[in-house]
DNA sequence: GCAAAAGTGTTTAAACTACACCCATGC
DNA sequence: GCATGGGTGTAGTTTAAACACTTTTGC
């Protein structure tokens, strides 16, 4: 162990869901948009920052694993758990906190869409659009901004936004889920074949009945297919939800700025 | 501050370099090759794992950087200056160590290959082929695969080649580098379009004489084009290195597995 | 039958691969 | 001149985008 002190570990945790994307008093929301992306953030309680907004965290305790960690605070603050949890960056800078060195492990996660219509919400706790957040607390502004550019990503090339559906989905429900990241229409013809090709879906032969037009039909996403090579991926990325969706792909740039 | 006690913060880097690929008594190490990419470990001086082979590190100061940290312990025990350097990811599951819980966050580094030739050497420092590693301190051996693959995946979308070469530099050379990381041959004609075409090189209008053959053209990389958007890459990761070779590319997969 | 979304097919362009070929130098 | 790697040209294949068109339901 250590001769010298070191600095304060916390996990905090980016939560993303979608939501009606109604602009509801924000200047620049899509207003017709159907669905856009929300974050549930805490109020502080406690100096610094005090009453500002910030991501859910705490401190690490020294029996407790990082994902854990992060999935717990998650619950207790917000009352949400997560279909999908991946570490994204380590925050460390010197003048991130006023008070003393703290380093975040920062995780991000995407809770289903109607769960996050029963979260918690109250006078500590409230949703935000993503594009659109307040001045928060520390370097958190930063932050979201990097998982926001990492979720963006990632999507095309894995097939994370199951994590914002149920177990069975049309193809315009998942075609509308990567619409409302991404933030620009897609071919529905091309957006079919794509995501057929790659082999990750299966037609469940049933449809959706009650529409007004032709009945689509419901997909499910196949099991891990245990494809990737053991030993090649991080803890927390080696779930099935990390299958290629088109190709193995690699990792590209970011660059946070403040501290907290 | 919390309340409760927390985990110990270490930092430590796997670091790489290309050499000559002479598989020197190393079992399946490609006789012929040019060029094979090497990491220097160190031999632990204390329990747990003594006299094992380990990732350079050290713990955290309170008053320094975590890159700062990671070049730092990295010249010491070392000698070497890093022309790269990147965090990679943040190892803390509480079986990594023998000995309490420790929290290290890992980066990884680029050598110039004429600066690793002359790197310090001795009783407890020992270049290794990365990818023919003995069993390692902690759980060492998952987070250099992991640093691998995300090298490998890496030099396909980003110029960090780069950080293996000089200033200028023949197009030949860039393509051994690539050659070497990917473990596989390119083809000299489309590897010299494709990266010109990127239009992240330039000429220099020198030439290499004193081949016995066609003297091969000197190019240098072009400045930081700040294309890159501002507040959307993380710390370390937005150098000149990682602008985009074919196209802006997301992040993969891979899961370590043991602890340290 | 009509509107609307599901689902299929075709056309075009761009990107990548493979490989034939010419160029410039030292010996 | 001849061997060798530097450098250019080009045809074949694959991938993806754009968009016209057919199908199936509720009303």
């Amino acid at each position: 162990m250590p001769t010298t002190a070191s600095a304060t570990l916390a996990v905090s945790t980016v939560i993303f869901a979608l939501r009606p994307g109604t602009g509801a008093g924000i200047t620049g929301a899509p207003e017709g948009a159907l669905m856009t992306l929300w974050l549930p953030l805490v109020r502080r309680t406690r100096e610094p920052y005090l009453d500002s907004w910030a991501l859910p965290g705490g401190w690490l305790p020294e029996d407790e694993e990082l994902a854990t960690a992060a999935a717990r605070t998650l619950r207790e603050t917000t009352g949400l758990t997560p279909k999908y949890l991946e570490q994204l960056y380590t925050f460390g800078d010197l003048g991130r906190s006023p008070e003393g060195r703290v380093v975040s492990v920062v995780y991000w996660a995407l809770v289903q869409s109607d769960e996050a219509a029963l979260a918690a919400v109250g006078e500590n706790v409230r949703w935000f659009p993503a594009d659109h957040l307040p001045p928060l607390a520390f370097d958190h502004n930063s932050i979201v901004d990097y998982a926001l550019w990492r979720l963006r990503t990632k999507v095309e090339y894995s097939r994370i936004a199951h994590a914002f559906l149920g177990e069975t989905f049309t193809l315009a429900q998942l075609r509308e889920v990567h619409e409302a990241v991404l933030q620009r229409a897609i071919d529905p013809a091309n957006f079919r074949r794509t995501v057929t090709a790659s082999g990750t879906l299966v037609d469940t032969g049933e449809s959706v009945a009650g529409t007004p037009h032709r009945p689509p039909r419901l997909y499910r996403y196949t099991v891990t297919p245990d494809t990737v090579p053991p030993n090649t991926v991080p803890p927390d990325t080696a779930s099935a939800d990390t299958v290629p969706l088109r190709s193995p792909i690699p990792e590209p740039h970011f660059t946070p700025g403040a501290p907290a």
